[in-house]
DNA sequence: GTGGTCTAGACCACC
DNA sequence: GTGGTCTAGACCACG
């Protein structure tokens, strides 16, 4: 697992690290059961503080992401969302909002937009395939 | 001009303010000497401090993307010049992959992400239908 | 609102904090849209690092009890649990399973564990009333 | 003997076992002379590393409460004193405030709380009956 | 070795 | 003034 920080973004560092954890799970190149790194190793790796990869991972476990074992390590947790459905589907519109209005902007239209959405979910349907393969190859 | 501020992305709000107008002027969805809402009525329609609005403005007055001539407004300058349309589909991308991600998390799967895209997006058209209804009604 | 910190409990000091409030939300003593006291003056108070309370109060504002607004400090937000209701029966029954095991240890039979849990509803109860009314007192 | 690990309390483990004997010793549910469960059992039943376990025993020894005898077991010593009942009745108040304060933010009423705690009390009257049916099985 | 808590102090963003 | 982030370093609990 590769982590790329970008000191100058102006998102925290912590909340990269979240959003690449569930991204990497999302496609599927991390899956229930899997070990993220340690948090030492990692902090040095990244060259930021203990505390800041402690806080992410405090923030992924809060968000039911990863459970972490005391003196053993953290894990990628099954997705079992406990939201109601009405709370997921509000949650999921607040993205999707924020992205027609970035398309907007962008002066995409609609039916542009739409062809790109599809284009991403095939994207990543694609990728959960691949990395889905190698860890459990066909012969 | 539609702004959507994201309170818990992390990002402060100034910046994405700023963000918005940059990406809206970089894709011609503002023009040069386009004027950009006055800052008290887009405070209150935010929710946010006139002091974040008047800040953002100020930023992207020393990024020289805007001219604020006093009295008078905020105006688009000149000299901006639009990003291809491959540039623009690649912003997107960025912002589409996070409501994927999410989906994930949330649970939803891809027939039903589709299904709000298409909601959502009919639903902002009919918010601009209003909108320009309620500026040039038509008798 | 006062609290109090038992520094020999074990428990660490940004749990009992959390403790705290939850209760007092229980209790009625906070309410939707109360302050909590500010990060710093508390920390003062508390003889605890500024740290410690952010951290207490970072737990509550994940678990939904309270808000934060940067630059305007924390409220006690509406009580609406975005939990399924089996999701949020199991938690119950955990906690409770708890107090049951305890009564078997201090060897309280069935009977004498239901009267006290009527007790203590009763007095929870009573103390609602009781805030309530000195918040909106009735002339 | 019942044991109960609550693994997001914030409470070592080690110590939970330790407050439950004692608890049990100080209410007469263990008396002088009786065993205590040995470690590797109770530690697979426990879910919990074996150090775990021996080092909740290994406090007891030291706060006398317990005497291990090499090769034998773990045993209550004498003179543990039993408390009275008022004493027992105000310990088992704070846990069963906390499941009360808890319902609250999960939104379940007093009437459905009350449901659930004869809902648990009958399901551990049963699990104790099996247990002494397994131990002394009637033909 | 693992993660968790707490302190102390610096700097930033927002009102 | 408010809260938020990050660093640095100490100590504890757990396996």
């Amino acid at each position: 697992m590769i982590f790329q920080i970008n000191f100058k973004s102006g998102l925290p560092v912590y909340l990269q690290l979240v959003e690449q954890v569930r991204t990497a799970v999302a496609s599927a190149a991390l899956s229930p059961g899997d070990p993220l790194p340690s948090i030492r190793p990692l902090a040095e790796q990244l060259r930021v503080n203990r505390n800041t990869v402690a806080k992410a991972y405090a923030e992924l476990e809060s968000q039911g992401v990863i459970e972490t074992r005391a003196g053993r390590g953290c894990f990628i947790r099954e997705n079992q969302s406990p939201l109601r459905k009405q709370v997921r589907r509000d949650m999921l519109v607040a993205e999707i909002d924020q992205a027609i209005v970035a398309a907007h902007h962008l002066q995409l239209n609609n039916q542009e937009f739409l062809k790109i959405v599809e284009d991403r979910l095939t994207h990543f349907e694609e990728r959960q395939r691949t990395h889905r393969n190698e860890k459990d190859p066909q012969p």
